[in-house]
DNA sequence: CAGAGCTACTTGTATATCTAAGTTTGCAAA
DNA sequence: TTTGCAAACTTAGATATACAAGTAGCTCTG
């Protein structure tokens, strides 16, 4: 490490690349792109001759090192205050970048202990599977790997116009209304809405919330009622999710959701439709569709 | 309007809910949660008993005008200034609030111009149908409504070993290498990396890329190769875009994108793979499963 | 040794001020 | 009437400062 032997001279960043050096003779020199860490002079992180903004260069700096596994997941970043010494620039456009980067998904940032790289956890597989037989739904799944399932309403309901449509029902027919929150390894991973034609359940075990979670999951459920499932429809949209959910499930910033919107026919019509929200770092959809 | 009768001493953000009024007499009094618009005094709009950071509760008040449609599609919302003086706050509570908004994809925001409330484009749906035809894939659908498709890359590579992998081929196997942009309406909206295996498309008129986009899709495409299709499945995952895919698809902050993964299988092999990332503001994928 | 408490460090929030850069508007000149 | 330009807006970016609040590690005390 060899000592800095001349004195700093700190533009302001928009003057950049001007960055200026004065010997300790009193010769001013100009650099194409020093970059000072304590007392010793190093090599450039970012680019001066890049026009974009400095919080833009700093996350493209720090994005690099995180991409390449120079900060593997769980590696802290270096404080604000170190990466403002290490930039050269203040701690608004610092913050700026650990915003962006943290919209990203990249990392994480905590009150009093630091920014570090996220940690992504591996993606569970969520299937429906057309040719086997249809049964691996979610419920089924969380209750394979131990998960547990909250129940949040579990009631009769007059149904609102959008679940009578998908039911191919009157508005304001009387539906099963049920909640769901689904905990996977101490995680909450999905909420679900879903609705059966009450005429459907009315008398059954299926009305009993005590009954939840069904063993098997609903496809199981549905077969014990004497319902034949000829059709599972699936329409899966994505989007950021509201306030609400980020709490509900736990989310980090930077973390999408689906949204699923399935619907279970029977032979002679639909018997379940359901809305399930679910945490977008956790699951990949799987589908298999045979084509005759 | 009733002449503002008091002058308004505005405490600190963080000193509230005391806000104070002295009468032009000289008394002063102490009100629940007034605020000031101008030269009226109005009906409050965020809660000061709520203990939460300033910059959240005027996101808060905002996202409620926004949802219950106070503020529709398209208009503008205060200017910062406007914001700073209906709050009480400061510019930087204020463009906390909005960069939040943004990333939850509730708002753009344009330099010169102003914040708009968002207009959302209606979702477009992809099908894959198992029970129909399976025709109905993406570059089908964009042929079909007119989109363009924007030839990449078109070129024999080998394998890298995900798609040897997919193609259950040796690595370093040789397969053609497409790599697609669609454009509909004018906007990009999916981009896509597809692998045949060589042997398969070698001397055939898929080898050419002036042949692209073909009539029909790909599954028509192939069953022009002689090749018949008995399966297709497919991997969704959602995520934050990468600042590229963000670039390419002329993404707004907090929009997510799909990434499909998608193998096509003929009856004694994998015949195509392709990994699609897709405006998930534009598109709702849609499956349609049929149980035995 | 165990626990309380202090200290130093971290990120989070709020304020004030300045400059840059893009957009709209209106007025004046051609 | 049309064009050009200046002024007045808008958001974007950077800096400086202050304090709040959460965390970790150390020391002191019992």
């Amino acid at each position: 490490m060899t000592p800095l032997l001349y004195d700093y001279l700190a533009p302001p960043v928009h003057e950049r690349p001007s960055f200026v050096l004065r010997t300790r003779e009193g010769k001013v020199v100009r650099l194409a792109d020093p970059l000072i860490q304590g007392s010793v002079l190093v090599a450039p992180t970012i680019d001066p001759a890049d026009p974009r903004a400095v919080y833009q260069r700093i996350a493209d700096d720090l994005r690099t090192q995180i991409l390449s596994g120079d900060l593997p997941p769980g590696s802290p970043l270096p404080s604000e205050a170190g990466l403002v010494r290490q930039y050269g620039s203040s701690r608004g456009p610092v913050r700026q970048a650990i915003n962006l980067l943290r919209s990203e998904g990249l990392i994480d940032s905590h009150q009093g202990r630091g920014v570090f790289v996220r940690r992504r956890p591996p993606l569970r597989r969520l299937s429906i599977d057309g040719v086997a037989d249809g049964t691996r739904d979610a419920q089924n799944s969380a209750a394979e790997i131990g998960g547990q399932l909250e129940v949040r309403r579990y009631a009769p309901i007059a149904a609102p116009s959008d679940v009578a449509a998908r039911l191919e029902l009157p508005e304001g027919t009387r539906v099963l209304a049920r909640s769901f929150r689904f905990i996977v390894e101490g995680r909450p991973v999905q909420l679900s809405d879903s609705y059966f034609p009450y005429d459907l359940v009315k008398g059954t075990p299926a009305e009993d919330p005590d009954n939840e979670p069904w063993p098997g999951g609903t496809l199981t459920q549905l077969r014990s009622l004497g319902v034949e499932i000829r059709e599972i429809t699936e329409d899966v949209a994505t989007r950021t999710p509201t306030p609400d959910e980020t709490q509900e499930l736990g989310l980090r910033p930077g973390t999408p959701v689906f949204e699923v919107t399935r619907t279970i026919h029977a032979t002679d019509r639909p018997v379940v439709t359901s809305r399930l929200v679910i945490a977008g770092d956790r699951y990949v959809l799987s589908y298999r569709i045979p084509i005759p």
